[in-house]
DNA sequence: TAGATTGTTAATCGATTAACAATC
DNA sequence: TAGATTGTTAATCGATTAACAATC
């Protein structure tokens, strides 16, 4: 049923129309056009429409889409109430930021555990996992998503895979380990570098600076 | 000097090398070929030299690329050395998250202060700033990047641009006025939400399951 | 009926790949 | 000279856009 194309640019934008569309149902507006999703994002109206069209049931010609069911399919094809169960492996900042984050409460994915050599603060954490108990722990509690804040060891990551893991999500600086086992095993992944985005910003920020534009050149006059 | 080109899927990628030297600096590797490079990333090795067509400089035909003069003009291209002063406006973990990421001293980015209600933990964190503050202080202390942890006024970010900033990174769940202002006045920015590659990933994740491969298909004998 | 909007098809554009030339 | 590797050109592929048909 899904084609290939599913796993390319349009998968990328389906969660930002759910988030879109989320906004929408908390603001009251139950009824939206293909024009005012994508003022809401960098595509065109034709874009989304075209994305959109596997939820055609959701829309009608001369009048738009309908909210709140698209919201619920597009939840649904997005697997957001599947529930997947996920674990967090690493120290640091970042793993009190994404035990808090809402996500796990309201998008389906149910965060199982936190797995690093040092105990997490029990107030705000789920259950605590070492290192050396990961495996077991995995295939017991059927966890099939790991969230990266430490590198990984490529065997570790290799029997989590035996365990039943079938996704990763990686926040590390160094991917080498996950790439070379995903290579190997075909699960899902994605690696997330927020810096990168950022740097890549300061660069457009710097041409834009060496090309004036014509307020700019005029105060050379 | 700079193509159209280097507006889009290239400036996307340059950051990731200049963080995949750094890691090869820091492991004492002085050589490396495109190929080296690629395996590192979801791209060919083609494409990586095609990217650092731009840097020819730094290679050499039959040897490959000597990593510390490309690490050193590929952070100069994308502007790392400009030292661009930011601000970070609004509450919440990622604040401090923020503040105390390698990227702020290692990058160039300097970070002048920290804009929010409350006065953020005083140990860490740079000048607090007040929301009433921002424009005067923006313009005093020549920022140019803004860091948006939560939505700003439409009006408040006008006088902010007005006041010299030029960038914008968002991190905010609604970027609606951002959309806005950056549609009149040609500002740099990126908007960012980690969690939606998480949704994506937890699709391909469900996809995946519903495509058994050769061995999962065999369970069902 | 007129207006608004989705859905579809063909054309365009940009990015990636493949084949190979150049050269250290 | 042979091997390794970058650089270049043309071909392919995929994604976006434009024009318009369909229909509520």
């Amino acid at each position: 049923m899904p084609k290939p194309s599913d796993r390319t640019a349009v998968l990328q934008r389906l969660p930002q129309y759910y988030r879109i569309l989320r906004r929408f149902l908390q603001n009251g507006i139950y009824r939206c056009s293909s024009a005012e999703i994508a003022a809401q994002t960098e595509y065109s109206a034709v874009a989304v429409r075209k994305d959109l069209l596997r939820f055609s049931g959701c829309a009608t010609k001369g009048y738009g889409y309908h909210v709140k069911p698209l919201y619920t399919m597009l939840g649904d094809y997005l697997g957001v109430r599947d529930a997947f169960r996920a674990v967090i492996v690493g120290d640091g900042m970042p793993q009190q930021l994404l035990c808090e984050h809402p996500l796990f409460a309201v998008h389906g994915i149910r965060l199982c555990g936190i797995c690093s050599e040092h105990a997490p603060n029990p107030t705000t954490a789920p259950t605590h996992i070492r290192p050396d108990e990961l495996v077991t722990f995995c295939r017991r509690e059927r966890v099939s998503l790991l969230i990266l804040l430490a590198p990984i060891d490529a065997s570790l990551l290799t029997e989590a895979i035996a365990a039943g893991v079938c996704g990763v999500f990686s926040l590390c600086e160094d991917d080498t380990a996950l790439r070379e086992v995903a290579q190997q095993t075909s699960i899902s992944y994605r690696t997330l570098h927020p810096m990168d985005d950022l740097i890549s910003l300061c660069c457009e920020m710097k041409l834009a600076q060496g090309e004036p534009t014509e307020s700019k050149k005029e105060s050379f006059l």
